[in-house]
DNA sequence: TTGATAGGCAAGTCGATACTTGCCTATGGT
DNA sequence: ACCATAGGCAAGTATCGACTTGCCTATCAA
């Protein structure tokens, strides 16, 4: 399960759909592809982006929650705060003093 | 450049790689080879961990020097930590207070 | 109830990528 | 000089992953 965050993160457009989530939390399927669409250039289909949020809720760094006909997410950081330390060392660069 | 982290994080035998050196910088292609066989239980040709170590290398992850025959590598942290904080919010959750 | 909106399921295409195999170069020991 | 060791290059395969297309379900408004 913990695996999956990377290869989560290793697409450059769910990183971009992670970007517009930290920027404003709940935002429906349409809603994120229209700001992909307008704000980053991204020409997806709304099938494309679904299967991008599916993985990233499975590997637990979106959830969602549904409303009515809509299904809001949410970003989880979570997982990230868990994982990146994996590969850093006891003694760390201290590059400002 | 950046971008290429993720994907290099993205395949499991390379994080294994990164365990490895994180344990034990310095090692040659043909020890990493021998520590992922024995310890892991991967059996992979040279070649593979070869092109694998082209990719963390290439996303800055490893840094290697050559010396005569041997060419040595060595984990480079600094990658990481400049992309890993892309989502976390200002308000970190301080778990441990 | 009808139509419009929000989303899901499934199959198919196509390019990326992980891995292998075979051969080549270079350094060091004897 | 010779052979073994450490590594590199290049082409081929085969699987995986991103994206599309077409159709289906569910909720709300008129």
């Amino acid at each position: 399960m913990t695996e999956d965050v990377f290869k989560a993160l290793a697409d450059p457009t769910r990183r971009r759909i992670l970007d517009e989530l930290v920027e404003r939390d709940g935002q429906t399927l349409f809603e994120i592809c229209a700001r992909l669409v307008t704000k980053h250039g991204l020409g997806l289909s709304r099938q494309a982006i679904s299967q991008h949020l599916a993985v990233l809720e499975s590997a637990g760094l979106v959830v969602s929650r549904r409303q009515g006909r809509y299904k809001f997410h949410d970003l989880n950081t979570e997982p990230l705060e868990r994982v990146m330390t994996r590969w850093l060392r006891p003694d760390p660069p201290e590059s400002t003093p």
